[in-house]
DNA sequence: CGATTGCGTTAGAGCGCTCTAAATCTTACG
DNA sequence: CGTAAGATTTAGAGCGCTCTAACGCAATCG
């Protein structure tokens, strides 16, 4: 009862395995009328090539193991959506595995990708540190995607987050602010770069930057939210780390009874689709992650194909996408 | 250059290949003494088993194939990390891929898998038609997470639609509303089962059913919406086929200058991540994603090791999720 | 007409691992 | 001290496939 084979195949059309092979691969060198027996023969008998015995045979897999920071997180879906497409056009398998969020756990992903011979390694927004990626990428070309660290061995493609928290405070200062408040990422691995491009661009503009600790989710914000308030310090605007911080803003202060945007502007960051929901119409930086997922597979399998030994570091431009949270400050 | 094998670990440490294969399998019958320098001898060189060569030459490959209808919706992430926790349990590998809301990727989804030899397939929210899952399900044991639809062959998990849509409706009635609309998910694939359960619901509780045409997004919702405002028809409560068409009927409400939960009440379903959010605060109906997703691994892992044939079908019960979207209605 | 070419086909080794059966080494016991 | 029982270790076949080298055969050529 146990699957078919190569060798069934070739018995049923009459012909030797390597033809059967050969057929697999359609090969060129294969005369029509053995090559329509042996597919037949494949079709009648429900055969399919077994990938571990290909690979093991062959030098290569033809597959790239992907790790997803956590697989909740819609902000990494769209990356994954341009991974495939790039991979598929070069015809290379993408096997994803789920960090959830912890290191241990994507520690032991990598170990399973590489067992499975995964012939480059894709890592979106990992939770591992250097030395783990320095390990990987000793093994495995590795790529880094959505991850500000400095990551010596492995390709690395980013948004230029410092660039992106300027375009937010530009924003607002254009439509005339000049009291924005950041709430910060805390610990979080990009909120240095947002909170030193927003206390640049703030200063560059002889503005003085206030930051306040939040952290990466809803309820984060809201002790920020309920400080300002409390403290009757409240600005006329809001850049959040991210979107759920945003989120997070948006109801805190709709509870203290202020409207925005009239009252106050709120900047997200992320573009998520929240963002996009009409009921929240959050105003936010915009990272390609569709182009990063590709740029991602074409600049790791160059590494395959041309062999190029040094680390590549790209790093997008992010946009802005302006929506319903942003307005003029009420006029004082 | 290429990486070691069980043959050169073998020869460092001074033992057999086979030696080496047992102490990889740590298996009890090796002296400490070799253990030790095949342990180190595997350490030093960097030692990796290749999975392909293990599950060629074992029966089996300790993996599960989950194919997943598209990494974009949260929905699907709570079922993946219940997968995810059972399948360690077990000891098995779940390899995922996505199906990008498309059919056709995911039957390829499924051959790739298939060529790996997972020992069983989890669809979680497959677009594949029934022929599809029969043959799928012909060649390995196969389950289906919440999808309504009767797959011979496969196991099924699923929750009971209709019965959330009843939970809403109750829910609504209790409060005191008579008049609940439901705007239906057109032809998304539970959209029957809702509509049917609210039909039967406010039947059975005397009062007169109005289901509008809706959709899965919230686009869909606005249609619907404009037209209860337009023929003066609004009702006190909406009923909506998820929370997205839900988000957008709040949006296109409040646009209509219409309060929620003050004019009218709205009720989601699936609870999202969205229906969370404070600015959103959602009532909605709750399936227990999680344990869905680890039933889907028991139950298939049930068939592979104690070998059921006939298919399993499970039907858990919903739950409601109270929040701010819901409230007494307006006294007329 | 024998030798040459080239196409289509095949034998057989080998990929890295597991597993069975047999070999070897210890230890214990009469 | 010889030997059986146990504990360790190993040789070698085999998993399903690819790939190189060689083979058979028909067409081609001088």
């Amino acid at each position: 009862m146990s699957r078919p084979t190569m060798e069934t195949v070739a018995e049923r059309a009459g012909v030797s395995r390597a033809l059967v092979s050969l057929v697999m691969n359609n090969s060129s060198k294969v005369s029509e009328a053995k090559r329509q027996a042996v597919l037949h023969a494949a079709e009648q008998l429900g055969y399919r090539p077994n990938l571990h015995a290909r690979n093991l045979a062959q030098a290569r897999t033809k597959t790239l193991g992907m790790i997803i920071n956590d697989i909740h997180n819609p902000f990494f879906a769209e990356v994954v959506y341009g991974v495939e497409a790039a991979a598929d056009d070069y015809g290379f398998d993408v096997l994803i595995l789920n960090g959830g969020r912890d290191a241990e756990r994507e520690r032991r992903a990598v170990e399973t990708h590489l067992q499975f011979q995964v012939e480059a390694l894709i890592l979106v927004g990992p939770k591992l540190d250097n030395d783990d990626i320095v390990r990987a990428s000793a093994v495995v070309p590795t790529v880094v995607v959505a991850s500000g660290r400095d990551n010596p061995g492995a390709d690395t493609i980013t948004t230029d987050d410092e660039r992106g928290a300027a375009l937010a405070v530009q924003h607002l200062v254009q439509l005339g602010h000049t009291d924005i408040v950041h709430i910060d990422g805390a610990a979080n691995i990009s909120s240095h770069a947002r909170s030193h491009g927003y206390e640049k661009a703030m200063r560059s503009l002889g503005l003085e930057p206030r930051t306040l600790r939040g952290g990466d989710d809803e309820a984060d914000a809201e002790a920020a939210i309920v400080d300002l308030a409390e403290t009757d310090s409240m600005p006329t605007a809001i850049f959040a780390f991210n979107d759920l911080v945003a989120a997070g803003a948006l109801s805190t202060l709709e509870a203290a009874g202020l409207r925005v945007p009239d009252d106050v502007s709120v900047v997200g960051y992320d573009n998520t689709f929240i963002a996009e929901l009409n009921h929240m119409s959050l105003t936010t930086v915009n990272q390609p992650r569709h182009q990063m997922g590709q740029l991602a597979i074409r600049t790791v399998l160059e590494r395959i194909e041309d062999d190029r030994t040094e680390p590549a570091r790209i790093d997008l431009a992010p946009t802005l996408s302006v929506r319903r949270s942003t307005a003029p400050p009420r006029k004082a």
